[in-house]
Order: C-alpha cells, then structure tokens, then sequence
DNA sequence: ATATATTTTTAGGTATGTCTAAATTTTTTT
DNA sequence: AAAAAAATTTAGACATACCTAAAAATATAT
C-alpha cells in the first residue's frame, strides 16, 4: 500500500483539528489559512486526498475525514503528542520550546518506534500542554473543558491545558506563573473588556485578558 | 539563509561516505547506485550542490565536498548515529534494526534538540554498530581499523565495528554471537577461499567467510 | 592511433505541490 | 428575486527531483 506524504499528513491532521469532536465539515478557506497556502492550492490537496479515500469531498460543499483519514490523522496527532512528551520530559525543553519541532518528528514513518517511545515515556496520557494523547489503537478520549471565559466570579478551578500552542502565548504564561494543575479562583471579572482578576494557587492575584482566557482550557475541581 | 533539502543532504552525506578519509573524487556513477537514481538525475544534482557552494564540480571530473558541505554532511552524520544511540541504549531496539529509522531522524532540523540529545545520551563516542560520532563543532575522528582479512593466524583482536550495515548482516553477527568488543582470534586460514577459523572470547570457534571478514573491522589488544 | 566501450551530460518529459488569474458556484444583501 | 459579495474551482504555470533517450566526452582495447 502506498504512503501518504508529509503533506497529506499535515492536511489529515489539520482537518481533523478544524472540524473538532462533532466531525463538522472544513472549509476550503479554512484550509488554505491553516495550511499557509492558497485556497486553489487546497482544492488540488482535496482532490488527491479524496480520490485516496482519506476524506469525504464534494465541490464547494467542505470536507470531512473518512475513518481511514480519521485513522492517519490520528496516528500523527499520536506521534506529535509523544515526541513533546519527550523532549519536556528527557531532554529539559520548555513547553513553549517544542511545537515546531513534533511537526517535524509527527512525520517519521515507523510504528515500531513510536510504540517503543510510547513504553520509555511510561505511556502517558497527556502532553505538555494537556492535549491528550490517543492510544495505540487510536482512540483519542476529548476531555471537555471550559475555557476561563466561562468560569463565574467565585469559582475555583483547575488548569487544564492550552487552546493557543504559540510559543509567545506559552512564555506569557511562564511569566505569569500560570502552569498546568494550577488553582485558579476568579476574583471579578471587568464588565467593558472582560479582562478577569484571578487569583493564582492562593497566592497572588492577575488580571487576565479575554485574549488570554479564551485560551485557557479548565476543570471544575 | 536557505535551507538544504532532504536529497540534498543526503546525497552530501553519500559523497561524504564514498571519498573517504582522503576526500577522492566521487564519479556520478558511483552516486547514482548509491542513492538509487539514474547518472543523469546525479548530473542534475551536481550542478544545484555547485551553484550552492557545497561541492566541488567540474565536468567529467568528479565532485569533492567544500568545507561548506563537508560541514552539512558531518552534521547529517552526527545525527544519524545519535539517533542510534538513543533507538538502541534508550528504547531497547537491536543494532540490526535502527538504520532505516535513523535515514529518517538525521533530517530533523533543530539544532537544539541534538545537542538536547547528545547531553541527555552522555555525549556517547560511538554509535552502536562501533562508527564514532562526529562532535558538536564537526570534528569525527576516523580511528584506523583493519578489517578481519588483514589479521594473521595466531593473533588477537578486539572487534570495533562494521563496514556493512545492513540488517541481514548485524542479524548474521547476532547468530553467531559476534558483538562489539568481543575478543577474535584467527586459529586458521583457507588458503582457497581466504574463509577463516575464528575463536571468539577464547570460546567458541566459528567459520568465517571472506566476505564476511571484510565487513569486521578490528584493532590489535 | 584509431575503434570501441564506458561514463557523463544534455534535452525533453513526468509527478508533486505550489502559485496567479479567471471562471464558476454559493451566500448574502437589498 | 435580482444584484453584489464571498468562496471555491478551473486553467495554465513554475520549481523540485526524478525519468528516458540521445549526444558528447573520456577511457580502454586492439
């Protein structure tokens, strides 16, 4: 059987992320602003991808991941995850440090090594930034968090993980001491911009942009 | 600056493998087998590595690296045999299965994460099928080993390394209980086929073929 | 030293993944 | 429901890295 490429594999994963848990369908446009390339650039990739069966397409009706592209995309989004895993937790990077570098490795084509990467990590089940790793056999468990923005005044809850994987948005935080499992209490929240003052493990006290609570994924604890 | 491809740094890392310690001019022909492409694609190639400044070509002639593109090559090569160590000494894989994946992982561009990875392996010397591994700034030194057939009956040797890396070779070695570092006397010659009577770590004695003492290298104790 | 064989290069072509510009379809507005 | 706007696709190109076939240069043999 033949492979898929790097860049089919980019199209797989990114579709799978655009259309979220329900499956939606993704937009040309969508693609070609996540891809960095031109909407007619998209249409070719789609064309490809369907004739192989790795999505469901029909002109200008957006796309959807067939279950052998769900499976692909899956499989890279596994590898991505584990390779974070491993640079934070054997080679000291910082969570901010190692995005770019999993979306090369996701690439590598051996399943027996990612199996055998899998077991010296200890298998874990989330990444650095709290995005759950799928298993072997591709199951992929989407916890479902809220984001700040929709915790009230007086609610005390757990940091869970990351909407925004920038690495400016990573070190923001690394500033603001907000790291994953800590306590956050919303204190007040500004009624003209939203900004939030929030509370931090007991201790000191922020204030938190919109911008930035939109991208804060948390747990009731 | 502008990047090196893939097939660019591979086939830098072949040029590197084919001249030798002498740095002797490589044919097109000699490049075409070994990456598996016709002369005519080597030819194509040749000229975008010139117009680069990575090699040195003349028609007809042959190509050398430049010190520019000794360095890719050198580099490509540090990765290639760290990812050894790390498949081999971390996750568990035998010296007979991590070639083909490490073609793979000396791609990767971060230079970060290999030095990340050099620390996190103890800066090894060697990778494990005995090949040393070149340093962070590009230095690789070439210890001078003899092969098998160059050993007379009678004398001793500490096995050091292999000239082929193929799996059903390393495999072949496993079997008969050749690894590094084992102690190899010569007990007896064919004068017919140069095959050899081998005794290995005052143990066992083997028959060895010519055509596999040409792929073990060996040092004097 | 000339003919033959081998090696290498040139010329022209293919598939992948990208592009721009123009055409078409769908959506939104009035 | 027609017009305008937006989204998408088609058409025609381009760069990379490969190909085959033919031409040119080099090496070998008689």
């Amino acid at each position: 059987m033949m492979q898929n490429s790097f860049t089919e594999e980019n199209y797989l994963k990114i579709i799978h992320g655009l259309s979220g848990r329900d499956g939606l369908e993704v937009t040309t446009n969508a693609l070609a602003e996540s891809t960095s390339t031109r909407a007619a650039s998209v249409t070719d990739m789609l064309k490809k991808l369907a004739e192989k069966g790795l999505i469901n397409y029909k002109k200008y009706q957006g796309v959807t991941l067939t279950p052998l592209g769900e499976k692909v995309a899956i499989g890279v989004i596994r590898k991505h995850r584990l390779w974070e895993v491993f640079m934070v937790e054997k080679l000291g990077f910082g969570w901010d440090e190692v995005h770019d570098i999993a979306e090369e490795l996701e690439h590598i084509q051996s399943d027996l090594l990612i199996e055998r990467l899998d077991i010296f990590l200890g298998k874990p089940r989330f990444d650095p930034h709290g995005d759950p790793i799928p298993d072997a056999k591709g199951n992929l468990m989407e916890p479902d968090y809220r984001t700040l923005t929709d915790v009230a005044v007086g609610e005390k809850v757990l940091m869970m993980g990351v909407m925004d994987h920038a690495t400016a948005f990573l070190q923001h935080l690394d500033r603001s001491g907000i790291t994953l499992g800590c306590i956050l209490e919303v204190m007040d929240i500004n009624e003209y911009d939203k900004s939030a003052s929030v509370q931090v493990n007991g201790e000191k006290t922020l204030f938190i942009s919109m911008e930035v609570s939109k991208n804060l994924l948390v747990q009731r604890r």
